[in-house]
DNA sequence: CCCTTATATATCAAATAGATATATCGTTTT
DNA sequence: AAAACGATATATCTATTTGATATATAAGGG
Protein backbone atom coordinates (compact mmCIF):
# COMPACT_ATOMS: atom_id res chain seq x y z
CA UNK A 1 0.00 0.00 0.00
CA UNK A 2 3.10 2.40 0.34
CA UNK A 3 2.35 4.98 -2.61
CA UNK A 4 -0.77 6.63 -2.47
CA UNK A 5 -3.39 6.81 0.18
CA UNK A 6 -7.21 5.61 -1.06
CA UNK A 7 -8.56 6.45 1.69
CA UNK A 8 -7.60 10.36 0.55
CA UNK A 9 -9.97 10.00 -2.41
CA UNK A 10 -12.88 8.52 -0.08
CA UNK A 11 -12.65 11.61 1.99
CA UNK A 12 -12.37 13.33 -0.87
CA UNK A 13 -15.17 11.99 -2.45
CA UNK A 14 -17.76 12.50 0.36
CA UNK A 15 -16.88 16.05 0.81
CA UNK A 16 -17.26 16.64 -2.80
CA UNK A 17 -20.96 15.96 -1.42
CA UNK A 18 -20.95 17.80 1.91
CA UNK A 19 -18.93 19.30 4.27
CA UNK A 20 -18.07 16.32 6.77
CA UNK A 21 -16.43 15.73 10.47
CA UNK A 22 -14.35 12.67 10.59
CA UNK A 23 -17.41 10.95 12.41
CA UNK A 24 -19.54 11.75 9.64
CA UNK A 25 -17.56 10.30 6.72
CA UNK A 26 -16.77 6.86 8.83
CA UNK A 27 -20.74 6.62 9.61
CA UNK A 28 -21.09 7.64 5.42
CA UNK A 29 -18.31 4.77 4.38
CA UNK A 30 -20.14 2.21 6.92
CA UNK A 31 -23.83 3.27 5.50
CA UNK A 32 -23.13 3.22 1.39
CA UNK A 33 -19.86 2.42 0.74
CA UNK A 34 -19.12 -0.20 2.47
CA UNK A 35 -20.00 -2.91 0.14
CA UNK A 36 -17.25 -2.38 -1.89
CA UNK A 37 -14.77 -0.28 0.63
CA UNK A 38 -14.15 -0.11 4.22
CA UNK A 39 -12.56 3.13 6.21
CA UNK A 40 -11.50 2.72 10.15
CA UNK A 41 -10.74 6.01 12.36
CA UNK A 42 -7.60 4.67 12.33
CA UNK A 43 -7.18 6.19 8.98
CA UNK A 44 -9.53 8.83 8.33
CA UNK A 45 -8.28 10.93 11.01
CA UNK A 46 -4.49 11.06 10.20
CA UNK A 47 -5.43 11.10 6.49
CA UNK A 48 -7.76 14.44 7.39
CA UNK A 49 -4.69 15.96 8.90
CA UNK A 50 -2.70 15.36 5.75
CA UNK A 51 -5.27 17.05 3.76
CA UNK A 52 -5.45 19.94 5.40
CA UNK A 53 -1.98 20.33 5.55
CA UNK A 54 -1.85 19.74 1.95
CA UNK A 55 -4.89 22.25 1.02
CA UNK A 56 -7.00 19.66 -0.30
CA UNK A 57 -9.73 20.43 2.54
CA UNK A 58 -9.72 23.24 5.25
CA UNK A 59 -11.64 23.32 8.45
CA UNK A 60 -14.35 25.48 8.89
CA UNK A 61 -15.56 26.98 12.23
CA UNK A 62 -16.64 24.18 14.35
CA UNK A 63 -17.51 23.87 18.32
CA UNK A 64 -20.18 26.67 18.24
CA UNK A 65 -22.80 25.08 20.69
CA UNK A 66 -19.83 24.40 23.23
CA UNK A 67 -19.93 20.67 23.39
CA UNK A 68 -17.50 18.49 22.72
CA UNK A 69 -15.47 19.41 20.06
CA UNK A 70 -16.74 19.30 16.05
CA UNK A 71 -14.25 19.55 13.43
CA UNK A 72 -16.34 19.91 10.11
CA UNK A 73 -14.13 20.18 7.52
CA UNK A 74 -14.59 20.63 3.55
CA UNK A 75 -13.36 20.27 0.07
CA UNK A 76 -11.24 23.12 -1.84
CA UNK A 77 -10.91 23.83 -5.47
CA UNK A 78 -7.00 21.65 -5.32
CA UNK A 79 -9.02 18.79 -3.49
CA UNK A 80 -11.78 18.70 -6.53
CA UNK A 81 -9.06 18.22 -8.87
CA UNK A 82 -6.89 16.00 -7.02
CA UNK A 83 -10.27 14.03 -6.50
CA UNK A 84 -11.05 14.59 -10.54
CA UNK A 85 -7.67 13.73 -11.57
CA UNK A 86 -7.79 10.16 -9.82
CA UNK A 87 -11.74 9.31 -11.45
CA UNK A 88 -9.64 10.03 -14.58
CA UNK A 89 -6.46 8.13 -14.00
CA UNK A 90 -7.90 4.41 -15.55
CA UNK A 91 -5.93 2.48 -13.10
CA UNK A 92 -7.30 0.87 -10.07
CA UNK A 93 -6.87 -2.13 -8.14
CA UNK A 94 -9.68 -4.38 -7.41
CA UNK A 95 -8.80 -6.59 -4.50
CA UNK A 96 -11.09 -8.87 -2.60
CA UNK A 97 -9.71 -10.74 0.93
CA UNK A 98 -12.18 -13.36 1.28
CA UNK A 99 -11.51 -15.24 4.28
CA UNK A 100 -14.72 -17.96 3.84
CA UNK A 101 -12.76 -18.60 0.73
CA UNK A 102 -9.17 -19.41 2.24
CA UNK A 103 -11.05 -21.42 4.48
CA UNK A 104 -13.02 -23.55 2.15
CA UNK A 105 -9.53 -24.09 -0.33
CA UNK A 106 -7.72 -25.65 3.14
CA UNK A 107 -10.96 -26.95 4.20
CA UNK A 108 -9.86 -30.64 3.24
CA UNK A 109 -7.26 -30.94 6.48
CA UNK A 110 -11.43 -30.58 8.65
CA UNK A 111 -14.58 -32.58 7.98
CA UNK A 112 -16.90 -32.04 5.39
CA UNK A 113 -19.48 -30.50 7.93
CA UNK A 114 -16.76 -28.08 8.77
CA UNK A 115 -16.78 -26.80 5.54
CA UNK A 116 -20.71 -26.71 4.88
CA UNK A 117 -21.24 -24.74 8.59
CA UNK A 118 -18.23 -21.89 7.09
CA UNK A 119 -20.64 -21.83 3.82
CA UNK A 120 -24.12 -21.41 5.88
CA UNK A 121 -22.12 -18.70 7.93
CA UNK A 122 -21.56 -16.54 4.81
CA UNK A 123 -24.07 -17.21 3.37
CA UNK A 124 -26.50 -15.77 6.25
CA UNK A 125 -24.00 -12.53 6.27
CA UNK A 126 -24.73 -12.11 2.25
CA UNK A 127 -28.63 -12.92 2.99
CA UNK A 128 -28.53 -9.84 5.49
CA UNK A 129 -26.48 -7.65 3.52
CA UNK A 130 -28.58 -8.37 0.11
CA UNK A 131 -32.02 -7.16 2.07
CA UNK A 132 -30.44 -3.74 2.89
CA UNK A 133 -28.88 -3.84 -0.86
CA UNK A 134 -32.34 -3.99 -1.97
CA UNK A 135 -33.89 -1.31 0.39
CA UNK A 136 -31.64 0.81 -0.86
CA UNK A 137 -32.21 0.46 -4.44
CA UNK A 138 -36.34 0.78 -4.16
CA UNK A 139 -35.33 3.73 -2.19
CA UNK A 140 -32.98 5.59 -4.47
CA UNK A 141 -35.29 4.21 -7.61
CA UNK A 142 -37.68 7.10 -6.79
CA UNK A 143 -35.20 9.48 -7.03
CA UNK A 144 -33.27 8.48 -9.94
CA UNK A 145 -33.49 11.97 -12.30
CA UNK A 146 -30.87 13.39 -9.83
CA UNK A 147 -27.73 13.02 -11.71
CA UNK A 148 -25.44 11.92 -8.62
CA UNK A 149 -27.76 9.55 -7.49
CA UNK A 150 -27.41 7.29 -10.68
CA UNK A 151 -23.93 6.80 -9.52
CA UNK A 152 -24.87 5.97 -6.29
CA UNK A 153 -27.60 3.59 -7.99
CA UNK A 154 -24.66 2.02 -10.19
CA UNK A 155 -23.03 0.76 -7.25
CA UNK A 156 -26.23 -0.89 -5.36
CA UNK A 157 -26.97 -2.67 -8.51
CA UNK A 158 -22.81 -3.88 -8.43
CA UNK A 159 -23.98 -5.29 -4.62
CA UNK A 160 -27.08 -6.91 -5.57
CA UNK A 161 -25.66 -8.81 -8.64
CA UNK A 162 -22.42 -10.02 -6.72
CA UNK A 163 -24.46 -11.01 -3.51
CA UNK A 164 -26.86 -12.90 -5.76
CA UNK A 165 -23.93 -14.69 -7.81
CA UNK A 166 -22.16 -16.09 -3.90
CA UNK A 167 -25.93 -17.15 -2.97
CA UNK A 168 -25.76 -18.98 -6.32
CA UNK A 169 -22.28 -20.26 -5.63
CA UNK A 170 -23.49 -21.21 -2.43
CA UNK A 171 -26.14 -24.00 -3.10
CA UNK A 172 -23.80 -25.16 -6.36
CA UNK A 173 -21.28 -25.43 -3.61
CA UNK A 174 -23.53 -27.81 -1.13
CA UNK A 175 -24.21 -29.96 -3.81
CA UNK A 176 -20.57 -30.69 -5.16
CA UNK A 177 -19.91 -31.02 -1.42
CA UNK A 178 -22.41 -33.52 -0.93
CA UNK B 1 -5.73 -5.83 11.26
CA UNK B 2 -3.81 -5.86 14.55
CA UNK B 3 -4.92 -9.28 15.51
CA UNK B 4 -4.34 -11.94 13.92
CA UNK B 5 -1.95 -12.52 10.93
CA UNK B 6 -3.69 -14.26 8.23
CA UNK B 7 -0.98 -14.94 5.98
CA UNK B 8 0.10 -17.16 8.78
CA UNK B 9 -2.70 -19.35 7.83
CA UNK B 10 -2.16 -19.05 3.93
CA UNK B 11 1.35 -19.98 4.71
CA UNK B 12 0.35 -23.07 7.19
CA UNK B 13 -2.54 -23.69 4.28
CA UNK B 14 -0.09 -24.43 1.64
CA UNK B 15 2.75 -26.30 3.70
CA UNK B 16 -0.03 -28.83 4.41
CA UNK B 17 0.12 -29.93 0.98
CA UNK B 18 3.72 -29.76 0.28
CA UNK B 19 7.36 -28.52 1.29
CA UNK B 20 8.13 -25.31 0.18
CA UNK B 21 10.27 -21.91 0.05
CA UNK B 22 8.77 -18.20 0.58
CA UNK B 23 9.09 -17.77 -2.97
CA UNK B 24 7.09 -20.71 -3.86
CA UNK B 25 4.42 -20.21 -1.78
CA UNK B 26 4.31 -16.76 -2.98
CA UNK B 27 3.57 -18.49 -6.74
CA UNK B 28 1.34 -20.35 -5.73
CA UNK B 29 -0.71 -17.85 -4.00
CA UNK B 30 -0.27 -15.92 -7.26
CA UNK B 31 -1.19 -19.23 -9.21
CA UNK B 32 -3.81 -20.19 -7.75
CA UNK B 33 -5.61 -18.87 -4.62
CA UNK B 34 -4.92 -14.93 -5.85
CA UNK B 35 -8.67 -14.40 -7.28
CA UNK B 36 -9.72 -13.94 -3.67
CA UNK B 37 -6.72 -13.41 -1.41
CA UNK B 38 -3.06 -11.67 -2.27
CA UNK B 39 0.06 -12.09 -0.55
CA UNK B 40 3.67 -10.43 -1.04
CA UNK B 41 6.88 -10.89 0.44
CA UNK B 42 6.77 -8.40 2.89
CA UNK B 43 4.51 -10.18 4.36
CA UNK B 44 5.49 -14.14 3.65
CA UNK B 45 9.25 -13.62 4.69
CA UNK B 46 8.52 -12.10 7.88
CA UNK B 47 5.71 -14.07 8.56
CA UNK B 48 7.82 -17.95 7.88
CA UNK B 49 10.32 -16.19 10.47
CA UNK B 50 7.69 -15.68 13.37
CA UNK B 51 5.85 -19.17 12.54
CA UNK B 52 9.25 -20.89 12.64
CA UNK B 53 10.16 -19.38 16.18
CA UNK B 54 6.64 -20.43 17.47
CA UNK B 55 7.16 -24.08 15.89
CA UNK B 56 4.48 -24.12 13.64
CA UNK B 57 6.75 -24.98 10.98
CA UNK B 58 10.31 -26.10 10.72
CA UNK B 59 13.49 -25.70 8.63
CA UNK B 60 14.30 -28.92 6.20
CA UNK B 61 18.00 -28.67 4.89
CA UNK B 62 18.46 -26.05 1.75
CA UNK B 63 21.17 -25.51 -0.30
CA UNK B 64 22.35 -28.67 -1.45
CA UNK B 65 23.08 -27.43 -5.12
CA UNK B 66 25.18 -24.88 -3.49
CA UNK B 67 23.25 -22.38 -5.44
CA UNK B 68 21.29 -18.84 -4.03
CA UNK B 69 20.77 -19.96 -0.39
CA UNK B 70 17.02 -21.63 -0.81
CA UNK B 71 15.24 -22.06 2.30
CA UNK B 72 12.56 -25.22 2.34
CA UNK B 73 10.08 -25.31 5.06
CA UNK B 74 7.70 -27.82 6.25
CA UNK B 75 4.65 -27.57 8.91
CA UNK B 76 4.77 -29.67 12.14
CA UNK B 77 2.55 -30.83 14.13
CA UNK B 78 1.66 -27.22 16.25
CA UNK B 79 0.86 -25.71 12.70
CA UNK B 80 -1.47 -28.51 11.33
CA UNK B 81 -3.55 -27.80 14.61
CA UNK B 82 -3.32 -24.37 14.27
CA UNK B 83 -4.88 -24.46 10.69
CA UNK B 84 -7.72 -26.92 11.78
CA UNK B 85 -8.18 -24.51 14.45
CA UNK B 86 -8.56 -21.93 12.08
CA UNK B 87 -11.10 -23.68 9.55
CA UNK B 88 -13.07 -24.54 12.33
CA UNK B 89 -13.43 -21.46 13.60
CA UNK B 90 -16.98 -19.99 12.40
CA UNK B 91 -15.77 -16.23 12.19
CA UNK B 92 -14.44 -14.68 9.07
CA UNK B 93 -13.77 -11.33 7.04
CA UNK B 94 -14.69 -10.89 3.95
CA UNK B 95 -13.61 -7.44 2.86
CA UNK B 96 -13.81 -5.98 -1.15
CA UNK B 97 -11.57 -3.17 -2.09
CA UNK B 98 -12.73 -2.31 -5.24
CA UNK B 99 -10.95 0.82 -6.74
CA UNK B 100 -13.03 1.00 -9.83
CA UNK B 101 -16.43 0.87 -7.81
CA UNK B 102 -15.15 3.66 -5.73
CA UNK B 103 -14.27 5.82 -9.10
CA UNK B 104 -17.63 4.93 -10.34
CA UNK B 105 -19.22 6.41 -7.14
CA UNK B 106 -17.75 9.42 -7.31
CA UNK B 107 -18.37 10.08 -11.38
CA UNK B 108 -20.17 12.82 -10.69
CA UNK B 109 -17.42 15.05 -10.05
CA UNK B 110 -16.38 13.73 -14.02
CA UNK B 111 -18.03 13.40 -17.03
CA UNK B 112 -20.36 10.42 -17.75
CA UNK B 113 -17.22 8.93 -20.72
CA UNK B 114 -15.24 9.09 -17.91
CA UNK B 115 -17.26 6.91 -15.78
CA UNK B 116 -17.91 4.47 -19.31
CA UNK B 117 -13.79 4.07 -19.72
CA UNK B 118 -13.19 2.67 -15.90
CA UNK B 119 -16.25 0.58 -16.80
CA UNK B 120 -14.67 -0.51 -20.10
CA UNK B 121 -10.72 -1.26 -18.22
CA UNK B 122 -12.45 -3.28 -15.52
CA UNK B 123 -14.69 -5.60 -17.82
CA UNK B 124 -11.27 -6.04 -19.60
CA UNK B 125 -9.25 -7.20 -16.94
CA UNK B 126 -12.03 -9.08 -15.38
CA UNK B 127 -12.49 -11.31 -19.05
CA UNK B 128 -8.98 -11.98 -19.27
CA UNK B 129 -9.05 -13.75 -15.51
CA UNK B 130 -12.24 -14.94 -16.65
CA UNK B 131 -10.32 -16.97 -19.04
CA UNK B 132 -8.00 -18.33 -16.76
CA UNK B 133 -10.61 -19.42 -14.41
CA UNK B 134 -11.93 -21.35 -17.22
CA UNK B 135 -8.81 -23.67 -18.39
CA UNK B 136 -8.29 -24.14 -14.37
CA UNK B 137 -11.90 -25.71 -14.55
CA UNK B 138 -11.30 -27.73 -17.59
CA UNK B 139 -8.37 -29.08 -16.03
CA UNK B 140 -9.95 -29.94 -12.70
CA UNK B 141 -12.44 -31.32 -13.78
CA UNK B 142 -10.45 -34.29 -15.10
CA UNK B 143 -9.25 -34.82 -11.41
CA UNK B 144 -12.03 -34.41 -9.16
CA UNK B 145 -11.80 -37.72 -7.82
CA UNK B 146 -9.05 -36.77 -5.63
CA UNK B 147 -10.53 -35.50 -2.43
CA UNK B 148 -8.32 -32.68 -1.85
CA UNK B 149 -8.96 -31.51 -5.59
CA UNK B 150 -12.88 -30.66 -4.43
CA UNK B 151 -12.04 -27.72 -2.53
CA UNK B 152 -9.97 -26.38 -4.79
CA UNK B 153 -12.71 -26.76 -7.44
CA UNK B 154 -15.26 -25.33 -5.34
CA UNK B 155 -13.04 -21.93 -5.38
CA UNK B 156 -12.94 -21.73 -9.01
CA UNK B 157 -16.67 -22.16 -8.72
CA UNK B 158 -16.53 -18.64 -6.77
CA UNK B 159 -14.11 -16.97 -8.86
CA UNK B 160 -16.16 -17.70 -12.24
CA UNK B 161 -19.39 -17.26 -10.72
CA UNK B 162 -19.01 -13.68 -9.78
CA UNK B 163 -17.05 -12.80 -12.43
CA UNK B 164 -19.73 -13.42 -14.54
CA UNK B 165 -22.22 -11.22 -12.10
CA UNK B 166 -19.81 -8.33 -12.97
CA UNK B 167 -19.79 -9.05 -16.54
CA UNK B 168 -23.64 -8.77 -16.53
CA UNK B 169 -23.20 -5.93 -14.58
CA UNK B 170 -20.74 -3.97 -16.63
CA UNK B 171 -23.66 -4.12 -19.74
CA UNK B 172 -26.09 -2.97 -17.24
CA UNK B 173 -24.00 0.12 -16.12
CA UNK B 174 -23.80 1.18 -19.24
CA UNK B 175 -27.40 1.12 -19.79
CA UNK B 176 -28.37 3.46 -16.96
CA UNK B 177 -25.33 5.85 -17.74
CA UNK B 178 -26.74 5.97 -21.37
C1' DC C 1 30.55 -12.61 -22.98
C1' DC C 2 26.83 -9.80 -21.99
C1' DC C 3 21.97 -9.19 -21.35
C1' DT C 4 17.64 -10.54 -19.78
C1' DT C 5 14.60 -13.32 -17.15
C1' DA C 6 13.61 -16.39 -13.44
C1' DT C 7 14.78 -17.85 -8.94
C1' DA C 8 15.35 -16.55 -4.14
C1' DT C 9 15.74 -13.98 0.38
C1' DA C 10 15.34 -9.84 2.84
C1' DT C 11 14.12 -5.25 4.40
C1' DC C 12 12.04 -0.62 4.50
C1' DA C 13 8.54 3.12 4.44
C1' DA C 14 3.93 4.05 4.04
C1' DA C 15 -0.84 2.69 4.56
C1' DT C 16 -4.41 0.43 7.08
C1' DA C 17 -7.10 -2.18 10.54
C1' DG C 18 -8.67 -2.74 14.85
C1' DA C 19 -8.43 -1.69 19.48
C1' DT C 20 -8.54 1.49 23.01
C1' DA C 21 -8.65 6.00 25.58
C1' DT C 22 -10.96 10.13 26.38
C1' DA C 23 -14.83 13.37 26.55
C1' DT C 24 -19.55 15.05 25.84
C1' DC C 25 -24.43 14.75 25.03
C1' DG C 26 -29.18 13.04 25.29
C1' DT C 27 -32.27 9.66 26.94
C1' DT C 28 -33.87 6.31 30.01
C1' DT C 29 -33.93 4.02 34.36
C1' DT C 30 -33.76 4.02 39.32
C1' DA D 1 -32.10 14.18 40.73
C1' DA D 2 -28.62 10.91 40.01
C1' DA D 3 -26.87 7.08 37.74
C1' DA D 4 -26.47 4.33 33.73
C1' DC D 5 -26.21 3.89 29.02
C1' DG D 6 -25.62 4.53 24.20
C1' DA D 7 -24.54 7.68 20.52
C1' DT D 8 -21.45 11.26 19.09
C1' DA D 9 -16.74 12.74 18.40
C1' DT D 10 -11.56 13.06 18.20
C1' DA D 11 -7.23 10.92 18.74
C1' DT D 12 -3.58 7.62 19.12
C1' DC D 13 -1.15 3.11 19.34
C1' DT D 14 0.39 -1.41 17.75
C1' DA D 15 0.31 -4.96 14.52
C1' DT D 16 -0.23 -6.15 9.92
C1' DT D 17 0.25 -5.62 5.09
C1' DT D 18 1.53 -3.59 0.71
C1' DG D 19 4.51 -2.20 -2.71
C1' DA D 20 9.01 -1.00 -3.70
C1' DT D 21 13.66 -1.90 -3.66
C1' DA D 22 18.21 -4.19 -2.76
C1' DT D 23 20.91 -8.14 -3.15
C1' DA D 24 22.60 -12.48 -5.25
C1' DT D 25 22.65 -16.55 -8.32
C1' DA D 26 21.40 -19.53 -12.30
C1' DA D 27 19.95 -20.31 -17.00
C1' DG D 28 19.32 -19.24 -21.68
C1' DG D 29 19.71 -16.42 -25.83
C1' DG D 30 22.16 -13.58 -29.04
Amino acid sequence: MAKDRKIDMVILGLLSHDDLTGYDIKKQIDGSIRFFWKGSFGSIYPALSELEKQGSVRRLKGNDSGGREKIIYSITGQGKEILRAWVRDEKASNDLKYETLMKLFFGGVESKETSLRNIEVFEEQIKADLKVLQVYKANIEKALDEEDHVYFYLTILFGIETYEAYLKWCNKARKVLA
